[in-house]
DNA sequence: GAGTGGTCTAGACCACTAT
DNA sequence: TAGTGGTCTAGACCACTCC
């Protein structure tokens, strides 16, 4: 049923010349509160106006400063907890003071990348890690995408995590996770100790197989229902999310996995050389 | 004024247990057009009934159809167009066929890097790029922050170039680049050529300088007006925003830039290698 | 002229919390 | 009890396009 396959193109976007002003009025208070706090008027950790007080001082009606403020949320400048109110969060920055994905030097730099430890990653930052298994770890057999991306067959089992992280208690990513069971079947008995050691020092360790490679698959959305409620985040406020394969040295693929991270709260950080 | 500096943790966030029912009736919509569109019963390129229809058929006022429908939009599930109506962009994917962002390879794949060249990259997607300059190519005085990230004094001189880039006519990123004048200066003139030629080959045939290192930091969040009068992006979708340095073997900060990307269009790709 | 999405209004009730 | 954000309603007008 293809209707001609509408694009962005020509359709002149602009939604804010409509009811006779210039700009909608929720676009101008998103334009005044956001000039407020990169004039420092407002600063970080202040607490706003409620919605009433706003909409009386706008002259506009309660959903109307809501929609501003939805988007100042989503624009990751304002937090909003149930019955205290809206905070501001940053000026610019702040909220980049956490490093959310690892690190991952290039040999070039001569720095040494983590081994694929979440635990010794948090710990190195000064924060305390946690980590909940959603589903117990347990042999499933692989869907078709997780199948196709494992390089596997269908009947071939499949060991699957689905866990949340958490630093400091605070969410922090969702990871859905599987790797071939012939390499990482026994971790099964080990659930309780996943997670403390770079796992892929093990599987070199117990396997003599070599981690080598990772390719990351990056977008940004809104968080569906479900992650929402999983990442306690903000309707309206965007994840990362991160299709990931890993690949041994023989190229084999020994994990995928499928990360899913409150965007507003975290940076992502990918350092690389340049081969002209 | 920091007022006990508010977190995620223990707000139970569920705002979707109010009057009465277990979800909320927007949340309700999402999940049964969600479960329409997985199941193929909606499918790619499928206009939606109208606001007013599905108000009906939900019985539910206009306002809370919408807010459902702009759930969907942020998830990347749909696109709207004004007159036209809603349309189902993809079941799972499908948005990921662009690749867009560079593909960087690692020392180790035995791949080239493609030098910094926009343009070479979207040719050999089979793409047509174009470049807009949104201000003309200017030596101005560095703010703070640009300074600071050049490792430059607040009163040298720096190439400032602010350009759209678009491929196929879309809109695909806002790029708002900055270089050390001594450097990239002299391309003043040259800007009608700039972007036609791998930018670091340049400055390695006329400098003697090459760009070694490069150093992404990612975070995604909504557009704000500007960025979606620019980008063409609906309200309530995400944009990637990147901020990226490029040095040179000497260590010397070459070129600084803030990349916006339209999100839901694109997927950024990262390859690696891993060091144990 | 009918229908579309985009915007806005002026109310309402809820669950929750601080006083 | 008063005030908060979260949700929802039942209308309205606009600019625009398709017929």
């Amino acid at each position: 049923m293809y209707d001609d396959q509408p694009e962005n193109r020509e359709v002149d976007n602009n939604q804010f010349e409509s009811s006779g002003g210039e700009l909608g009025k929720a676009e101008g208070i998103v334009k005044e509160l956001g000039a407020e706090i990169s004039k420092g008027k407002l600063r970080e950790g202040d607490r706003l106006p409620s919605e009433r007080d706003l909409a009386e001082r706008f002259n506009v009606s309660r959903m109307t400063v809501r929609k501003a403020l939805q988007t100042l949320l989503g624009e990751g400048l304002l937090n909003s907890y149930p019955v205290r109110g809206y905070f501001v969060v940053s000026p610019l920055q702040g909220l980049k003071e956490h490093q959310g994905e690892m690190i991952y030097s290039v040999p070039g730099m001569g720095e040494l990348r983590l081994g694929g430890s979440f635990n010794e990653y948090m710990k190195r930052l000064g924060r305390k890690p946690a980590e909940v298994f959603l589903d117990p770890p347990a042999l499933v057999a692989p869907n078709e995408e997780v199948a196709e991306h494992l390089q596997l067959s269908a009947k071939e089992l499949v060991l699957k995590r689905y866990r949340l992280q958490l630093a400091d208690n605070i969410p922090y990513r969702l990871i859905e996770s599987y790797y071939p069971s012939d390499l990482f079947g026994e971790l099964l008995t080990l659930t309780a100790d996943i997670g403390t050691q770079p796992l892929f020092k093990w599987l070199q360790e117990h396997h003599g197989l070599t981690a080598t490679h990772v390719r990351e698959d990056l977008t940004a959305r809104l968080a569906n229902t479900y992650e929402r409620g999983q990442l306690r985040i903000s309707p309206g406020a965007p994840v990362v999310a991160i299709e990931r394969t890993v690949s041994a040295e023989t190229d084999r693929v020994i994990e995928w996995a499928r990360i899913t991270a409150s965007a507003t709260l975290y940076t992502f950080r990918y350092d690389y050389e340049i081969q002209l």
